[in-house]
DNA sequence: TCGTTTTATCGTATATTTGCGATATACGAT
DNA sequence: ATCGTATATCGCAAATATACGATAAAACGA
Protein backbone atom coordinates (compact mmCIF):
# COMPACT_ATOMS: atom_id res chain seq x y z
CA UNK A 1 0.00 0.00 0.00
CA UNK A 2 2.70 2.09 0.34
CA UNK A 3 2.94 3.24 -3.23
CA UNK A 4 5.63 5.50 -2.18
CA UNK A 5 7.35 3.00 0.09
CA UNK A 6 8.86 6.14 3.18
CA UNK A 7 10.61 8.71 1.38
CA UNK A 8 9.45 12.36 2.16
CA UNK A 9 8.84 11.66 5.94
CA UNK A 10 11.36 12.86 8.60
CA UNK A 11 13.38 10.26 9.73
CA UNK A 12 12.58 11.36 13.50
CA UNK A 13 8.87 11.09 12.80
CA UNK A 14 9.19 7.62 11.46
CA UNK A 15 10.81 6.81 14.84
CA UNK A 16 8.42 8.72 17.00
CA UNK A 17 5.47 7.19 15.22
CA UNK A 18 7.21 3.34 15.47
CA UNK A 19 6.89 4.05 19.29
CA UNK A 20 3.84 5.24 18.94
CA UNK A 21 2.57 2.52 16.99
CA UNK A 22 3.90 -0.38 19.60
CA UNK A 23 1.89 2.05 22.24
CA UNK A 24 -1.12 1.90 19.91
CA UNK A 25 -2.45 -1.61 21.18
CA UNK A 26 -3.32 -2.17 24.49
CA UNK A 27 -1.83 -5.74 24.83
CA UNK A 28 1.40 -4.08 24.62
CA UNK A 29 0.41 -1.40 26.67
CA UNK A 30 -0.44 -3.80 29.67
CA UNK A 31 2.91 -6.31 29.05
CA UNK A 32 4.74 -3.19 29.61
CA UNK A 33 2.88 -2.45 32.68
CA UNK A 34 3.62 -6.64 33.38
CA UNK A 35 7.13 -6.10 33.08
CA UNK A 36 7.61 -2.89 35.32
CA UNK A 37 5.35 -4.20 37.92
CA UNK A 38 6.54 -7.76 37.64
CA UNK A 39 10.53 -6.83 38.91
CA UNK A 40 13.39 -5.91 36.51
CA UNK A 41 13.06 -9.34 34.69
CA UNK A 42 10.85 -12.01 34.88
CA UNK A 43 10.42 -14.83 32.75
CA UNK A 44 6.97 -16.26 31.71
CA UNK A 45 4.10 -15.08 33.64
CA UNK A 46 2.93 -12.54 31.34
CA UNK A 47 0.92 -14.63 29.45
CA UNK A 48 -0.91 -15.76 32.80
CA UNK A 49 -1.64 -12.04 33.56
CA UNK A 50 -3.42 -11.63 29.52
CA UNK A 51 -6.55 -12.62 28.07
CA UNK A 52 -4.09 -13.55 25.18
CA UNK A 53 -3.01 -16.88 24.04
CA UNK A 54 0.63 -17.42 24.25
CA UNK A 55 1.26 -17.63 20.94
CA UNK A 56 -0.41 -13.85 20.42
CA UNK A 57 1.80 -12.72 23.08
CA UNK A 58 4.66 -13.65 22.02
CA UNK A 59 4.19 -12.09 18.70
CA UNK A 60 3.51 -8.75 20.72
CA UNK A 61 6.54 -9.22 22.73
CA UNK A 62 8.50 -9.44 19.29
CA UNK A 63 6.63 -5.70 18.41
CA UNK A 64 7.82 -4.26 21.56
CA UNK A 65 11.19 -5.91 21.39
CA UNK A 66 11.41 -4.57 17.65
CA UNK A 67 10.41 -1.24 19.13
CA UNK A 68 13.28 -1.19 21.50
CA UNK A 69 11.45 -1.17 24.60
CA UNK A 70 11.76 -4.53 25.47
CA UNK A 71 15.41 -6.68 26.05
CA UNK A 72 16.24 -9.79 27.14
CA UNK A 73 15.19 -13.40 25.62
CA UNK A 74 17.88 -15.79 26.64
CA UNK A 75 16.70 -18.26 24.11
CA UNK A 76 15.40 -21.27 25.52
CA UNK A 77 13.06 -22.26 27.75
CA UNK A 78 12.18 -20.11 30.90
CA UNK A 79 13.31 -16.87 28.43
CA UNK A 80 14.06 -13.67 30.52
CA UNK A 81 12.45 -10.20 29.36
CA UNK A 82 12.66 -7.05 30.85
CA UNK A 83 12.69 -3.60 29.76
CA UNK A 84 15.03 -1.33 27.91
CA UNK A 85 14.99 2.11 30.06
CA UNK A 86 17.10 4.02 27.26
CA UNK A 87 14.77 3.45 24.60
CA UNK A 88 12.00 4.34 26.92
CA UNK A 89 13.28 7.23 27.79
CA UNK A 90 14.40 8.30 24.13
CA UNK A 91 10.48 7.85 23.28
CA UNK A 92 9.08 9.68 26.21
CA UNK A 93 11.37 12.91 25.47
CA UNK A 94 10.47 12.29 21.83
CA UNK A 95 6.97 12.60 22.19
CA UNK A 96 7.27 15.05 25.29
CA UNK A 97 8.97 17.39 22.49
CA UNK A 98 6.13 16.45 20.03
CA UNK A 99 3.42 18.03 22.37
CA UNK A 100 5.43 20.96 23.67
CA UNK A 101 5.58 21.28 19.93
CA UNK A 102 1.72 21.37 19.80
CA UNK A 103 1.46 23.54 22.77
CA UNK A 104 -0.34 26.70 22.82
CA UNK A 105 2.99 28.54 22.55
CA UNK A 106 3.11 27.91 18.66
CA UNK A 107 -0.09 28.70 17.49
CA UNK A 108 -0.45 32.09 16.56
CA UNK A 109 -2.80 33.62 18.82
CA UNK A 110 -6.11 32.23 20.37
CA UNK A 111 -6.60 28.98 21.03
CA UNK A 112 -9.46 28.06 18.92
CA UNK A 113 -11.03 31.53 18.09
CA UNK A 114 -11.13 30.96 14.71
CA UNK A 115 -12.43 27.58 14.21
CA UNK A 116 -16.44 26.46 15.11
CA UNK B 1 -9.76 -10.35 14.11
CA UNK B 2 -10.25 -10.04 17.69
CA UNK B 3 -11.81 -13.04 18.66
CA UNK B 4 -12.00 -11.62 21.47
CA UNK B 5 -13.77 -8.48 20.89
CA UNK B 6 -12.27 -6.12 23.49
CA UNK B 7 -13.08 -7.30 27.08
CA UNK B 8 -10.44 -7.72 29.66
CA UNK B 9 -8.23 -4.82 29.20
CA UNK B 10 -8.36 -1.28 31.07
CA UNK B 11 -10.23 1.27 29.93
CA UNK B 12 -7.73 3.54 30.07
CA UNK B 13 -5.32 1.08 28.49
CA UNK B 14 -7.91 1.08 25.52
CA UNK B 15 -8.07 4.75 25.63
CA UNK B 16 -4.50 5.08 25.77
CA UNK B 17 -3.54 2.82 23.22
CA UNK B 18 -6.21 4.73 20.91
CA UNK B 19 -4.29 7.89 21.03
CA UNK B 20 -1.01 6.12 20.26
CA UNK B 21 -2.13 4.40 17.40
CA UNK B 22 -3.36 7.85 16.40
CA UNK B 23 -0.01 9.12 16.39
CA UNK B 24 1.23 6.40 15.18
CA UNK B 25 1.96 7.08 11.43
CA UNK B 26 4.31 9.56 10.22
CA UNK B 27 1.74 11.07 8.00
CA UNK B 28 -0.24 12.03 11.52
CA UNK B 29 2.21 13.42 13.13
CA UNK B 30 3.34 15.45 10.75
CA UNK B 31 -0.23 16.52 9.97
CA UNK B 32 -0.52 17.66 13.78
CA UNK B 33 2.69 19.35 13.15
CA UNK B 34 1.60 21.46 10.12
CA UNK B 35 -1.92 22.41 12.52
CA UNK B 36 0.52 23.59 14.73
CA UNK B 37 2.58 25.58 12.63
CA UNK B 38 0.02 27.15 10.55
CA UNK B 39 -1.54 28.73 12.77
CA UNK B 40 -4.96 27.92 14.90
CA UNK B 41 -6.65 27.26 11.55
CA UNK B 42 -5.65 26.22 8.47
CA UNK B 43 -8.39 25.41 5.56
CA UNK B 44 -6.23 22.99 2.92
CA UNK B 45 -2.60 23.73 2.70
CA UNK B 46 -1.84 20.57 4.78
CA UNK B 47 -2.28 18.12 1.22
CA UNK B 48 0.46 20.50 -0.12
CA UNK B 49 3.03 20.11 2.48
CA UNK B 50 2.87 16.38 2.46
CA UNK B 51 3.97 13.96 -0.16
CA UNK B 52 0.44 12.23 -0.26
CA UNK B 53 -2.62 12.39 -2.45
CA UNK B 54 -5.52 14.70 -0.95
CA UNK B 55 -7.96 11.54 -0.21
CA UNK B 56 -4.94 10.34 1.91
CA UNK B 57 -4.66 13.56 3.93
CA UNK B 58 -8.34 13.11 4.23
CA UNK B 59 -8.18 10.01 5.64
CA UNK B 60 -5.55 10.49 8.16
CA UNK B 61 -7.12 13.90 9.60
CA UNK B 62 -10.53 11.83 9.81
CA UNK B 63 -8.41 9.46 12.03
CA UNK B 64 -7.13 12.27 13.86
CA UNK B 65 -10.60 13.54 14.37
CA UNK B 66 -11.57 10.55 15.72
CA UNK B 67 -9.09 10.08 18.44
CA UNK B 68 -9.78 13.76 19.18
CA UNK B 69 -6.67 15.56 18.07
CA UNK B 70 -8.18 17.40 15.87
CA UNK B 71 -11.32 19.52 15.43
CA UNK B 72 -13.26 21.54 12.50
CA UNK B 73 -14.33 21.32 9.72
CA UNK B 74 -17.10 23.19 8.50
CA UNK B 75 -18.61 21.38 6.21
CA UNK B 76 -18.20 22.52 2.35
CA UNK B 77 -14.93 24.13 0.15
CA UNK B 78 -12.20 25.47 2.78
CA UNK B 79 -13.00 23.32 5.71
CA UNK B 80 -11.21 24.36 8.95
CA UNK B 81 -9.11 22.60 10.79
CA UNK B 82 -7.31 23.09 14.19
CA UNK B 83 -5.70 21.14 16.86
CA UNK B 84 -7.87 20.22 20.05
CA UNK B 85 -5.57 21.31 23.40
CA UNK B 86 -7.50 19.39 25.97
CA UNK B 87 -7.45 16.09 24.51
CA UNK B 88 -3.52 16.93 23.30
CA UNK B 89 -3.19 17.29 26.90
CA UNK B 90 -4.94 14.30 28.30
CA UNK B 91 -3.25 11.82 25.71
CA UNK B 92 0.30 13.76 26.77
CA UNK B 93 -0.68 13.40 30.79
CA UNK B 94 -1.90 9.77 30.38
CA UNK B 95 1.47 8.83 28.65
CA UNK B 96 3.79 10.75 30.75
CA UNK B 97 1.78 8.37 33.87
CA UNK B 98 2.57 5.36 31.46
CA UNK B 99 6.35 6.21 31.44
CA UNK B 100 6.19 7.17 34.92
CA UNK B 101 4.90 3.82 35.69
CA UNK B 102 7.69 2.16 33.34
CA UNK B 103 10.27 4.33 35.20
CA UNK B 104 13.25 3.13 37.44
CA UNK B 105 11.07 3.78 40.72
CA UNK B 106 8.68 0.71 40.42
CA UNK B 107 11.49 -1.45 38.81
CA UNK B 108 12.19 -3.21 42.09
CA UNK B 109 16.28 -3.30 42.64
CA UNK B 110 18.81 -2.77 39.84
CA UNK B 111 18.11 -2.11 36.29
CA UNK B 112 18.43 -5.01 34.27
CA UNK B 113 20.53 -6.96 36.43
CA UNK B 114 18.98 -10.19 35.65
CA UNK B 115 18.90 -9.28 32.35
CA UNK B 116 21.59 -10.66 29.20
C1' DT C 1 17.57 -40.86 26.98
C1' DC C 2 12.92 -39.41 27.51
C1' DG C 3 9.40 -36.51 28.96
C1' DT C 4 8.10 -31.91 30.68
C1' DT C 5 8.05 -27.20 30.44
C1' DT C 6 8.58 -22.91 28.15
C1' DT C 7 8.82 -20.06 24.35
C1' DA C 8 9.31 -18.98 19.41
C1' DT C 9 7.68 -19.73 14.94
C1' DC C 10 4.64 -21.34 11.17
C1' DG C 11 0.34 -21.48 8.95
C1' DT C 12 -4.07 -19.74 8.64
C1' DA C 13 -8.10 -16.78 8.98
C1' DT C 14 -9.96 -12.38 9.53
C1' DA C 15 -9.85 -7.44 10.26
C1' DT C 16 -7.70 -3.16 9.76
C1' DT C 17 -4.56 0.12 7.61
C1' DT C 18 -2.78 2.55 3.88
C1' DG C 19 -2.95 4.60 -0.44
C1' DC C 20 -5.03 6.37 -4.47
C1' DG C 21 -8.20 7.42 -8.37
C1' DA C 22 -12.77 8.60 -9.24
C1' DT C 23 -16.77 10.65 -7.80
C1' DA C 24 -19.93 13.40 -5.00
C1' DT C 25 -20.75 17.45 -2.41
C1' DA C 26 -20.64 22.21 -1.04
C1' DC C 27 -19.83 26.70 -1.76
C1' DG C 28 -18.05 31.19 -3.89
C1' DA C 29 -17.50 33.66 -7.95
C1' DT C 30 -18.97 34.87 -12.41
C1' DA D 1 -27.37 28.68 -13.53
C1' DT D 2 -22.74 27.30 -14.31
C1' DC D 3 -17.94 26.83 -13.44
C1' DG D 4 -14.05 26.21 -10.56
C1' DT D 5 -12.15 25.09 -6.16
C1' DA D 6 -11.78 22.39 -2.05
C1' DT D 7 -13.13 18.26 0.73
C1' DA D 8 -15.14 14.24 1.84
C1' DT D 9 -16.41 9.74 0.56
C1' DC D 10 -16.60 5.44 -2.19
C1' DG D 11 -14.45 1.56 -4.24
C1' DC D 12 -10.60 -0.92 -4.87
C1' DA D 13 -5.98 -3.15 -4.13
C1' DA D 14 -2.18 -4.34 -1.49
C1' DA D 15 0.04 -4.63 2.80
C1' DT D 16 -0.19 -5.17 7.95
C1' DA D 17 -2.04 -6.31 12.13
C1' DT D 18 -4.33 -9.43 15.21
C1' DA D 19 -5.37 -13.78 17.05
C1' DC D 20 -4.90 -18.56 17.62
C1' DG D 21 -3.86 -23.61 17.18
C1' DA D 22 -0.27 -26.58 16.01
C1' DT D 23 4.36 -27.46 15.84
C1' DA D 24 9.34 -27.01 16.64
C1' DA D 25 13.34 -25.96 19.46
C1' DA D 26 15.71 -25.68 23.82
C1' DA D 27 16.83 -26.50 28.36
C1' DC D 28 16.05 -29.08 32.46
C1' DG D 29 14.94 -33.01 35.56
C1' DA D 30 14.01 -37.91 36.20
Amino acid sequence: MPRTISTAFAPSDVELAAWAKALGHPARVAILRVLAERGTCICGEIVDDLPLAQATVSQHLKALKQAGFVQGHIDGPRSCYCLNPATLAKAQRALAVLFAGLGPDCCSSSPDSTCS
